[in-house]
DNA sequence: CATCAAGCTTGAATCATTCAAGCTTTCATT
DNA sequence: AATGAAAGCTTGAATGATTCAAGCTTGATG
């Protein structure tokens, strides 16, 4: 479909711009979460932990699907902790791992928190169909392992 | 070409695990960014405000381009003129506003770091038509004006 | 002029986040 | 079994990034 080979040097430029892009719309997102969030008393980093909480996980999962340390994770569970929204509990069969569970508020706000969320997103401006495509390019590079320095 | 109407909640659903994947990629970034900049004695904000650097600019228009406010352009700028990278002028037609330029280092720096950003980028899992598409679909949601709240 | 908006900076506050170190538990090898 | 290595989690310290509110200077508009 490209009618010639892409010269080297103008993917890198693409890169580059790519990588403002992606850096805007992240921003746009966790701008958007922050506010919303806010107006339930949650901060950003515990809302993204929250929306994320799609049932029971360990911390490792946690982080994983928030893409930071465990120990950050740590952190905004304490939070959440605090607040009554997640339990630690024993894990079934690993007793080094924790089980974290949502309490019934704390499923509750999830709730409510995901409503907010859906309005006005900045990812409403794409089509489900261009939702599709974007979410399909974005796995392809998620999932690449990262290279250790 | 879509077979049937998209369920709205299945929308929903989508959105939420696009937030996920568009943050994973974006930390992913901003972890190569850091990492490869940190070799050059940058942080990672520092490294994205000389990568947006392409010209000179007012500080608005690069607070426009790193997705932050005026004062954290400030702050960071105010690490790069320290370092003899970057030096503010006087705005040639507005007293009011400064005008950024590079210093002969901070150009030379910053060809280094745009050599050292595309090596193993987590965007060179995708081909450059991929890349093209990834990048109309990001353009369509970030030049969305922002709903005040 | 007089007023209001725009561009920038400062200061304070806060949040997020990483890294290194340490503890407990599990797993694999011997 | 016994030992050593690895996994899961937490703590503590340090730091970076980032926002918000307030204030200063300059520009534009009436």
């Amino acid at each position: 479909m490209t009618s010639s080979p892409p010269p080297p040097q103008a993917q890198a430029v693409a890169e580059r711009e790519l990588c403002g892009l992606v850096n805007g719309l992240a921003h746009q997102i966790s701008d958007h979460v922050r506010r919303r969030a806010g107006t339930l008393g949650l901060t950003a980093a515990q809302a993204t932990a929250l929306r994320e909480m799609t049932g029971a996980m360990t911390m490792r999962e946690l982080a994983e699907r928030m893409s930071c340390e465990p120990s950050n994770a740590t952190f905004v569970i304490d939070k959440l902790e605090k607040q009554g929204l997640v339990e630690r509990h024993a894990h079934p069969t690993d007793r080094r791992a924790k089980h974290l569970v949502l309490t019934a508020e704390g499923t509750t706000l999830r709730e409510q928190l995901l409503d907010l969320l859906t309005q006005d997103s900045p990812l409403a401006a794409l089509t489900p169909a261009q939702q599709h495509t974007l979410q399909s390019l974005l796995e392809k590079t998620v999932s690449q392992p990262q290279k250790a320095s």
